[in-house]
Formats: C-alpha cells, sequence, structure tokens
DNA sequence: AATGAATGAGGATTCATTCAT
DNA sequence: GATGAATGAATCCTCATTCAT
C-alpha cells in the first residue's frame, strides 16, 4: 500500500544503501540492482526517484560532504579562538562520522567519479573550496604570509590520510589522524614567524 | 608478418597503453578492447599474453611502481647526506616522469584496484612500506625521536598531492609540490630537536 | 505488454526450447541465444529467470525425466498382476510421447551433461534407481532369484535401445522395441523356474 | 630438430591424446589445444597433420572402432563352434583393452558426434552393422528363426551396458557384463526351439 | 617439420534502463 | 506509488584456424 510522502524516505534509504555498497565493493562498480535491493525496492523504482544511476552517486556523494559540511559548521560556530577553529576543522575532519570505513571508502570513489562526472567533479571543488577558505579563515590570524600554503598543505595532508585509511586493514584510527594534523600545524607554525 | 620474440614487446605495449586508457577514461572503466586497440594488436592477443584483464592491470600497476622505484634508487644512490637522500625522494616523487596526468590517474585507481584485488593490494602495500623505509632511514640520523611520526606523515602528504592532483584541470605542478614537502621538512626540523 | 505472473510460463518455454533445440543440434552445443529465440524472447531474460546456462540444461533434463516418471507411475497404477506391471514399465519406456526423436536425443546428451554436471548425474542416478526398484517390484514376483540381474539387464537395455534410436535417420520405431523388450523377458522367464 | 617419417607418430599421439582428454572432459568439449599439449605438439602442427578438429576426432574414432574389430577378428579366428564364436564377441566386447573408463567415456561421445558429423555417423554405422553380421553368423546355426531379433538384442544390450557404465563412479566390471550377456543367450537358447 | 604469432567469430553473462500494469 | 517483465548493448573470454618463419 504505498504511502504519500514516501519520496524523502525513498530517496534517503537509496543514498544510504548507495554508501554502504560502496564501502563493501571498494569500488563503482555497484549496480543499481544491489544498491536497490539493499535499500528494500525494486530497481525501477531506483530510477524513478533519481532517473539514473549517476543521479545515484551524485546524490550519495552531495549526502557526505553535506554531512561533512554541517559538522565543521557546527564546530566553527563554536569556537572561538583561530587555534580553536583550526583545530575544530581538524577534529571534525577524522570524527567518527566522518572517519568511517564506508564513508572513506565512499571519498575515494568520489575522486575517481569527479573525473568522468562534471556533476560530480563540481561537488568536490566546492568542498575543496570551503574547506580551504576555511582553513585560510583560521590561519590567516596566527599564520600570516604562510598562511596560504599551509592550507593548501592541509588540505592535501587530509585528502593524503583519507586515501593511505582505505588500505589499511583495520578500522581507521582517527585519534592518530588528528594528532598528525596536529603536530603538522604545529611544526609550520613554530618555525620562525616569517 | 609474424616474428620471433613478440612477447614481451607486445606485452609492454600493453601495459603503456592500460596507463595511458586508465588516464584517459578516468577510471578502471577501461575495457580489453580499448586496451588492446590502442596498443596495436587485438583482444585475443592481449588475453593469450596476459590471461586476463585483472592480470593486465597489475602488471600497469608493477610497472609504474617499478618505474617510480627505478627512480628513488636512482636518486639515493648518489646522494651523499640524509638531507640529500631526504630530497631525493621527494624530488623523485614529483620528477617529470611520474607526476604526469596519466600515471597519476592510473595512481588514484590504483588505490581502487587494491580494495578489490589482492595482488593490487599487495603491491601497493609493498610501495608504501618501501617509501617509509626509504624515508626513514634519511630522517633517522638528522629527525631523532620525530623521524617516524615525520615518516608517515610525509607519506600521506605525498599521497594527498597525488590525489589532488588528479582533480585539477591543467598539467600537474611537480614544482609547487615538491616546495610543499621541503617546506614541511623545514620547519618540522627547524623546531626545538625533541 | 508484460503481464504478471510470467515466470512460469516462460520457464516452461524455455524448457521445451531446450529439449528441441538439444534435439535439433544433436549435441549440447547449442547457445542460450538459440534457446531464447526458439522460445520466444531475449537471452537476458533465459539468464534472469534461470541464472545461467546449465541451470536451463538441468531443468529441461527433469522435465523430461518427471514425464517419464508420471507416465511409470499412471501406467503402474492401473496394473493389477505383476506381469501387467512389468509391461507397464515397457509400454511406458517406450510410449510416443517419450520415444521421440528429440527426447531421445536429449536423453543422449544428458549421460553426457551428467558427466561434467554433478546436478545432472544426480538426477539420472535417481532416474535409474526408480526404474530399478519399479522393476524389481514386478519381477521379484514372478522372476524370483533371477529379479536382480533381470531388472539389470533390463535397465541396460531400455537404455541401449535408447541410444540405437538415436542413430537412426527416420522415426524411432516403439513397436518393435516394446516387443524387444517383451521377447527378452519372456526368454529369461521361460528358462527353468530356478 | 624435425625428423623424417614423423607423420605416422605425431598422427598417433593426437588420436590416443584425444581419446584420453575426451574420457577426462567426459564430452567432446575438449579444444584441439589441449589435445596438442597432451600430444606434446603445438596446435598449429596438430591441424597440419589433421587439417581440422573434426578430422582429429573422427580418427581418433576410427582408432578405437578398428581396435575392437581387431580384437573381434582375432577372437573368431581361433573359435571353432558357433557357441564358441558368439562369446567371443562378447568377451571381446568386454575385455580390458576395449571396456576402460576413457575408451568407454569417448564411445559415448561418438554417438554424439554421429548425429552431427556424416563420416562419424557412417564409422558408427559400420561398426553396428559388422557387430549385426558378426553376430548373426555365429547365432544362425544354433538360433535359427530367433536369430535376427536376438542379434538386434544382444546389440543393443552390448550398448546400453557401455552406456551405464559411463556414468557409474568405479572401474567399469567387464566381468559382470560378460555374464549378463551369457545369461540371456543362454536363457534364449534354452527356451523351445520355436 | 615445427611453431609462435595473430585474429575473427562467437558465446555466456551482466546491467542500466524502459514500460505496462 | 511501485514493480515484474523485458531487452539492447556491452564486455570478457575462448577457440579453431591461418600464416610467416
Amino acid at each position: 500500500m504505498p504511502k504519500l510522502g514516501m519520496q524523502p524516505i525513498r530517496k534517503e534509504a537509496l543514498v544510504k544503501a548507495t554508501i554502504v555498497e560502496i564501502g563493501r565493493a571498494g569500488s563503482l562498480d555497484v549496480t543499481v540492482a544491489q544498491i536497490a535491493r539493499r535499500a528494500g525496492m525494486s530497481t525501477a523504482l531506483a530510477h524513478h526517484y533519481f532517473g539514473g544511476k549517476e543521479a545515484i552517486f551524485l546524490a550519495a556523494m552531495r549526502h557526505i560532504l553535506s554531512i561533512y559540511g554541517a559538522e565543521v559548521r557546527g564546530a566553527l560556530a563554536v569556537a572561538k579562538t583561530p587555534e580553536a577553529r583550526l583545530d575544530a576543522i581538524i577534529l571534525a575532519s577524522f570524527s567518527a562520522a566522518n572517519f568511517r570505513r564506508e564513508v572513506i571508502s565512499a571519498w575515494l570513489n568520489f575522486y575517481v567519479l569527479a573525473r568522468t562526472v562534471p556533476g560530480a567533479q563540481q561537488l568536490l571543488s566546492v568542498y575543496q573550496r570551503r574547506l580551504h577558505s576555511n582553513l585560510l579563515a583560521a590561519l590567516r590570524p596566527i599564520a600570516g604570509a604562510k598562511a596560504v600554503p599551509l592550507a593548501h598543505a592541509m588540505g592535501a595532508l587530509i585528502d593524503g590520510v583519507y586515501l593511505r585509511a582505505v588500505l589499511r586493514d583495520g578500522p581507521p584510527d582517527g585519534q592518530a589522524a588528528i594528532e598528525m594534523l596536529r603536530r603538522y600545524v604545529a611544526a609550520e607554525l613554530e618555525g620562525r614567524p616569517e
């Protein structure tokens, strides 16, 4: 018996199923049938709601990025000093919600997706730009002229840590990642102030 | 006009074609037919020489890793001081031969491959371990207790720079990458020694 | 115009088409495409319903064996004496429904299939055991100690007649086969009673 | 270093390899490459000597049939009485040389081949006719009018025993087969003479 | 005599997508 | 809203066969 207002529920189920399946498969080689089955519906319905596989992937990507964005935003809101702001970004990047096996796996694969699908590339660019500007805003007061290169390096380092976490067998170690980032920032800031 | 001793020639052609095609496609969604066509032979011959698609991918991966390994080894051989050794690794990582669009793209996709194919995972692990031990050997004399975490961070940073280079449109900027790494090392080494 | 409840209809069509095609080809070298075409559907649908070629073959085999089994069961039900029972088995074995060109051809090829596919071997074993026990039950009261070897021989003779029918050009002669079996039984039973 | 007069040696090796491979595979799904490898040569050479796969199969079939024929001929030559002649045929049919796993498997598959390849059909017909006339010649003096149907039944029974031997797991039991045939003949001859 | 090289043809299987119900 | 039915278009892989050496 079909109910009204199922659309958002179905869509969310599909998005979550997509992330799980990409995590499980370790690649984008995931069939719509797998996603739909895990979401508890037919493939036809999945198509009905999203129009196509690519749109499903994009929605999953948007979901992950928006969760990450929300977490960062929330943490920044309560941080008072530049140092606290910087740390908030680091902590959000490796929080339990984001630095999870499936999410990391999906993340890596979205980098791949971005090479093919313009929409994905755009989403990833937006995320990178936002991260960069957040980092920059926090760094500017405390790093001076170093702020720009430092922000670039931190972005790359975060991504690198994600990338490496994909390969490891056990659960990802967020704490170690956080320490690595903190240590990096500390080292760069400790040096001659300019 | 069949000649003798074609096997190595054909295999190499296929490996190179594979890297090019993965670079072009931006993903592992590359058909054997595409690879074979670019290598100038039939798909049947590609299968004949490698036995299957996976083996072709693995050979391509091994090729890239071995070139990188050779370059590092060569640079380390002539470097006399620890500092020179460290710089040699950095330079090799972003040399014109390795830090090329196609190679970077292939690199990213090999990370994905490693999630599925055990052989690929192993190859990547070997590469990471070797890089780590090279970094460590160079850092130990000059970074003391910091050597281990620093080597980890450098490895992650290198991978992160690769990952980010994938997304950018233009040609990858090896020089900027080198400077980013050098700057980080300098900052860490400058700080209080323990 | 897709309707509901097509699964059993499609499956049956595929099973029948399989038997016809094996009969036509004279071997198991029958493509799924041929079977699907004759059954009036795409190969994809055939795979969808059966999961693979082997499963289609097994279903066809099961179909033939079950028809034969049903016919024997039906005939045994109305036979009152051991002699009538024995004759019922013979008649069913060479009835118009079973002793047809295509069915015989399929039969032979299922023997071949049984050499490769465990499921097929099992099906054939079941058929042989059931035939044997039916024969034995009918023979025991009238053949005494001879019953066991006689049942074996009759089974072999029936199979042999099938085998030879495969080679002949014209339509198989069920009547002649029945007479051969009857004569064989008569000869064995006439001999000294023990 | 190619030698002269290799042709018959190579051909025989291929024929034997073919029988072994058909026995191993349990079907005609045997590649020329497998046959050639087992025979210790390249596929190109196999083609060179036989011209094609079909010709290889036919040669293998001819080989088996001719061995069987030779054995029967030899046994008939020394048999003095009709009874002895009959027994000679039975014995030859289930001799250790013929009633072997691989040979039986090949035999079955030649029945399949005969449905497709005219040459195979002809070979099999020749064998059947020869067996029939041998049986008839032996039976005529001792079975009178029964000779013809008895010869037919014996032929079918022999084939049936072969067919059933294919399915059994263990080694084929020639002795049991011989007894089955002898028992049948005895029963028919014992009965009232007309 | 012998073989490595090479390929065209074909075959099983998968999958995103569409459509009628 | 929801789904079973259905397929066209790939894709990987195999294999008999040919050819130049």
